[in-house]
DNA sequence: CATGGGATTGACT
DNA sequence: GTCAATCCCATGC
């Protein structure tokens, strides 16, 4: 189980260190292959507007799950980071299944390991993580987030359907994930050693 | 109060 | 490759 201290940090660091993580809610539970950070400081963030009641929670303190509906039909989950008061967080994009694959299954009506949770809706679906669990706590709440124990390659690039900030690399991905929600042309990938 | 758009997905050409 | 589904909420009249 993450304490708040590790979502007090950058949000940029947190996204990495997250890369290599299990979130679980219930009996499901994946493996984080791919996150993207997202700052009040830049238009492509949903705090970058202030305090709303939909953005509310991105100000809430560091390890609470800010989860919204995306496009009207999907949930999408993100952990809240920086000090209470700063509205930044990382969005949960991708996962490798590890428990409770059947349920997933049932849930999205797919067989396949990597159709899972190859997406950030897709997930939410698949741990059945809804609008509910908005300002729950990912430390020692309904969705827990378990510490990696090795460390991945990450591959870093630009986030993935936004139309503000589209330059910004903040899209991390572990590099030898089949996990993820949609892989680099290999030209625009760069990959390093995690920290 | 009416309207437009979005951190997506799945079905279809 | 294109496109509709669907709904909360921010914005503007």
């Amino acid at each position: 189980m993450t304490d708040q201290a590790f979502f007090a940090r950058s949000v940029h660091d947190v996204a990495r260190d997250l890369v290599g993580c299990v979130l679980r809610h219930g009996s499901a539970a994946g493996r984080i292959v791919e996150t993207e950070s997202y700052h009040e400081s830049e238009p492509a963030c949903h705090a970058h507007i202030g305090v709303t009641a939909r953005t509310h929670t991105l100000f809430r303190e560091p390890g609470v799950a800010y989860v919204y509906r995306s496009y009207g039909i999907h949930a999408l989950i993100n952990a809240v980071c920086e000090e209470k008061g700063i509205g930044a967080a990382v969005l949960i994009r991708a996962l490798e299944p590890v428990d409770g694959l059947d349920e997933m299954r049932a849930r999205r009506g797919l067989q396949r390991p990597e159709d899972l949770c190859s997406g950030p809706g897709k997930l939410t679906q698949a741990l059945g993580i809804g609008l509910e669990l908005n300002g729950s706590l990912l430390t020692g709440g309904p969705i827990s987030i378990e510490p990696r124990t090795a460390t991945p390659r990450l591959a870093e690039g630009p986030r993935i359907g936004i139309t503000k900030a589209a330059e910004l690399p903040w899209r991390f991905c572990d590099a030898d994930s089949r996990h993820v929600s949609r892989p680099w042309p290999p030209a625009m990938r760069r990959v390093r050693s995690a920290a």
